[in-house]
DNA sequence: CACGAGGTTCAAGCTCTTTTGAACTTCTTG
DNA sequence: CAAGAAGTTCAAAAGAGCTTGAACCTCGTG
């Protein structure tokens, strides 16, 4: 399960890097995305896991991203799901090996844009909902004063403003980083060579 | 402490409000705020405190604060305090009472765009050394290849695109809200007769 | 179709944050 | 200036969320 050379590297180039070790320079490269990650509300270890596997550049097992990153089987398998669910990560099958590899996708920010979307937006409506309630509540209790209703609604107006700019940064987020990508990108590694995506439950 | 009725309510209309007691429709509220300040990455009580004292536009003390939302005597002062040094709650005397009284700022916003600037101007900061250092370490390593060493860079970028997405986001959140709030701003509660603000320590 | 490697699940444990409550300090007033 | 009320601090408890590891499942192979 280590180092054994998954690519045909004829030149030998690749050797002096143990695949089962984590270099000092991706051990910081790979801290620093993963912390960038949890500010943003994600699990640490899955920043991680995907700066790791787009710094190498290379389809991975989940017993040698368990191997590198120190993680456990289990939570390997769940951090992968989670990124896969989300499209930043690929499962693909590397000739004549048996088990599943992983590779990254470019596009970190589907992840950061797709899922604070979708979180922002069930979030969103949920306090939407509580303030309604809670409006309702007040106009039948009959205890709310004029002004008081009035500060609800003022609050409802401020949570709006928010989600309108919320909305905006995302947006801006996802053109900036499109257009980034967009330069900047490659080929993808010829080695998947059956590449081939698994369906999977949801 | 409790009941009497801070406001001219001729019609007695309002008595049926106890001072030390959470509405219904206020508990609602109160925690929708606090649901919304959680997911910012504030504290869900810092929310909760401020939404009570917008909505109730009152001075409130300490010990009615910790009556009404549950909440400890060590547990309201470091709230109190951190929302106060945030600029979102007044500390004022009322005429004839001996403890302070709170009073909610109507600008909320200063708390979310003030503190996520802070926090997020010292972790780009941090994310930024680390990344150099991680580059720094790659080219002295020598096993770094240059398509990774390009990688390394990418990731730089990205960081940059978000980081400027994000000011963006406050940008538009201050304008927004701010308009917002000078559209419709009322007059502060007579009640708070000899405000004063208390300079403390920090 | 029996085996084993690879993959998933989830209860229990661990870690990190928040809250509590009691000791302590500061302020106010008679 | 003494006494009590108000306010602060911080060590320990409680809580929330993440990770682990062992039992279980699945799939490919002989």
């Amino acid at each position: 399960m280590k180092g054994y050379s998954w690519q045909g590297t004829p030149g030998g180039v690749v050797p002096p890097a143990d695949i089962g070790k984590l270099q000092a320079w991706e051990h910081v490269a790979v801290d620093a995305v993963g912390n960038v990650i949890e500010f943003w509300g994600f699990k640490r270890n899955q920043g991680r896991l995907w700066a790791l596997l787009y710094l190498r550049n290379v389809p991975m097992t989940a017993s040698e991203l368990e191997d590198v990153l120190k993680l456990s089987k289990g939570g390997v398998s769940m951090l992968v799901r989670d990124l896969e669910r989300w499209g930043v990560v690929l499962r693909v099958r590397v000739a004549g090996r048996t088990s599943w590899h992983y590779q990254a996708e470019t596009d970190m920010m589907k992840m950061v844009t797709g899922v604070i979307e979708e979180r922002e937006a069930s979030f969103i409506a949920r306090v939407r909902a509580d303030l309604a309630e809670a409006q309702r509540l007040a106009l039948l209790s009959g205890v709310a004063s004029k002004e008081q209703l009035a500060r609800l609604d003022r609050i409802h107006a401020l949570g709006t403003a928010v989600e309108r700019a919320l909305r905006l940064f995302l947006k801006t987020a996802k053109l900036d980083v499109g257009q980034l990508l967009n330069v900047f990108r490659e080929g993808r590694s010829v080695l998947a060579t059956g590449a081939k995506r698994l369906s999977f439950k949801d």
